[in-house]
DNA sequence: GGCGTCATGTAATACGTTACATGATTAC
DNA sequence: GTAATCATGTAACGTATTACATGACGCC
């Protein structure tokens, strides 16, 4: 059936309900942006090839006078849905962390620059940890309204992480700051 | 210059030495393959690129009747590594992981095999600490045997960071348990 | 002689983002 | 009336992987 692997989050995203293209993509953008992201060239022609596979259903509406064709999942999307859920195929991991490959490259950086770079990669993941937490409120109370609890677990998820990095850093730094230190002395 | 983000891992390789593209691919892939790849595909047109740019110096060698052109750094793709080393340009920073998409998607899914997924992705991050672990001893001694250290700190960052990943898989494999086996008593 | 490694290179393919075209509705 | 949002769609571009072709060396 040649399923690629934006294809779940779209069913996935439809077995939360009824939505159309646009819908799924502010849905991502709040959400699994963050471990997965989509753009409206693979929602757009997915949702199309989808149903063609009868995977989902699509019906026009223009009841408001704004086109739109809205997508829902059919028994056998929800099959394939679970189908992925409970397969053990390797997963897909894949991380590219510009400022930890600077960190790998830092030799050629006076000690200053070092620890300045550290700072600079904490700020980041500090940045991203804000925005979790500026989202988390909404999140929980989705989370209670619906009955839905695994979003906002992915998104504890992600504060941790984000948490992770942060910290992470600051041990990195003071360990950093206090050679700097020791070397200035014998120095 | 127009210089994409591949070209830095070359950048910074080749400030480690002298090597050819094989070479490169190698060191890449025992190291800074966990947060930034690359592939032959990429590699060997870009050293073409960079060294039109006069960023790096190539030279045929095939003393040994291998056919090879090992590069080594020019004074300006030294100034173009350390420009991107101590500039703050808002860092590339991107995240894939099908395991936690998996997670967002499941309540529709039995708590067992909620438990089953969650064990399933906790045992890909041992798998990796594992494969992680297993380099490091080699690492730990060719930083000091070079005086490099910033690549064995990465390599450090990468174990925290599964390790962080399996300790919250067990943390919320726990959760999920409980109150599995609160809802059985209640049921 | 055959397998693994060293070594270069590219073509086909897949994956993904950006930017734009288009046009309606809603909120100020 | 105009800016923002809802809504669809695609073309161009950039990025990255896979697979193959080619060929030599080194070890058993």
């Amino acid at each position: 059936m040649e399923l690629n692997r934006t294809t779940y989050v779209i069913l996935g995203m439809l077995r939360l309900g009824r939505h159309t293209g646009y819908e799924i993509k502010s849905l991502v953008d709040v959400s699994t942006r963050f471990f997965w992201a989509a753009s409206y060239g693979q929602i757009y022609p997915e949702l199309a090839r989808l149903e063609e596979l009868g995977l989902i259903e699509g019906e026009d509406d223009a009841s408001d006078g704004r086109r739109r064709r809205a997508y829902s999942l059919t028994g056998a999307g929800e099959a394939a849905l679970t189908e992925w859920l409970t397969s053990d195929d390797p997963l897909h991991l894949e991380l590219r962390h510009e400022g930890v490959l600077k960190l790998f490259f830092s030799d050629a950086l006076p000690p200053r620059e070092q620890l300045a770079q550290l700072r600079r990669l904490r700020a980041e993941h500090e940045r991203i940890a804000g925005q979790l937490r500026a989202i988390e409120p909404e999140a929980r109370a989705g989370c209670e309204r619906d009955g839905v609890r695994f979003p906002y677990l992915t998104l504890e998820w992600g504060i941790a992480y984000e948490d992770f990095q942060v910290e992470w850093c600051k041990r990195t730094e003071r360990r950093l700051a206090e050679e700097i230190q020791t070397a200035a002395e014998r120095g």
